[in-house]
DNA sequence: TTGCGTGCAAAGGTTTTGCATGGCA
DNA sequence: TGCCATGCAAAACCTTTGCACGCAA
């Protein structure tokens, strides 16, 4: 589950620098470069992917499998502990494809059933939930 | 969110004859080129993501976006109705690969939740749950 | 100096698309 | 007959990898 870096580069640090200031947000390697280049500070997309994966390994992003095909979106999730109190769950719009974050609170009844019964121990980091969100829900039910 | 296909085709049938006919398993694209090349009644892929996009969208198959990368999964789910009676949830362990289904019931507070409070409009026909089920869960805590 | 990180380009694998042909209704 | 589905190949897409060079320790 680790496997940490043992050099401190600089786009290390730019890219743990940028991924900080988005925490919240969902980034694609495509965003990182997209930040950069417009900048004018380019870092090399395999550097990119590279130091994603070792991020992810040390538990500073998440990554979301949302659907194959589309690209794999990143979140920062800084050092904190993966306890339940600050879980969330992704859920991704089948209409506008928006992602967005339930707070552990919000699914407090969901994780009792789950977690509290031992029906199936739910992995938030990797599960995504689909349907329509709060606003699509509310205006037609036609097709996508 | 449908898109029924118009004609009868074949391929279609056959297709969906075999999904039938592994029902429970975890199918890839990759499956089912190999099994109709091995019986010498190949069939293009390009059909076979085709007719697949459409059992998707039909509700027939359920998809399953495992990983980046690595190819999709499906499985048969048949032509079940989408009313709340009738829901189940597909819950895919990480450790042992296991594809368990968790039925409405089980997840009454869950739907509650979710469905009554609009907090977000699950689609249980393509929500998988990943996580650990029940008998791995018991085991070790240890990583996957 | 040693060895990891970077950048560039190319390869890898899965999925999609263009276009002519074939088949269903 | 009209339109959709099929098949083939090529493209598109995201991601990974090989290799030479650069940089941290």
């Amino acid at each position: 589950m680790n496997s940490r870096s043992k050099y401190r580069t600089k786009q290390r640090e730019i890219l743990l620098q940028y991924f900080e200031s988005v925490s919240g947000r969902h980034i694609t390697v495509w965003d990182v470069c997209e930040y950069f280049r417009e900048r004018g500070e380019a870092i090399a997309q395999a550097t990119i992917y590279r130091q994603i994966e070792s991020f992810v390994n040390e538990g500073i992003l998440n990554k979301y499998t949302v659907d194959n095909g589309s690209p794999a979106c990143f979140e920062y999730v800084g050092e904190q502990s993966h306890v339940d109190s600050n879980i969330c769950i992704h859920c991704k719009c089948e209409k506008c494809g928006k992602l967005t974050h339930l707070r552990g609170d919000e699914f407090e009844q969901m994780f009792y059933r789950i977690y509290g019964e031992e029906l199936f121990r739910l992995d938030p980091i990797r599960t995504v939930l689909y349907g329509l969100c709060k606003e699509c829900a509310g205006g037609t039910e036609e097709n996508v």
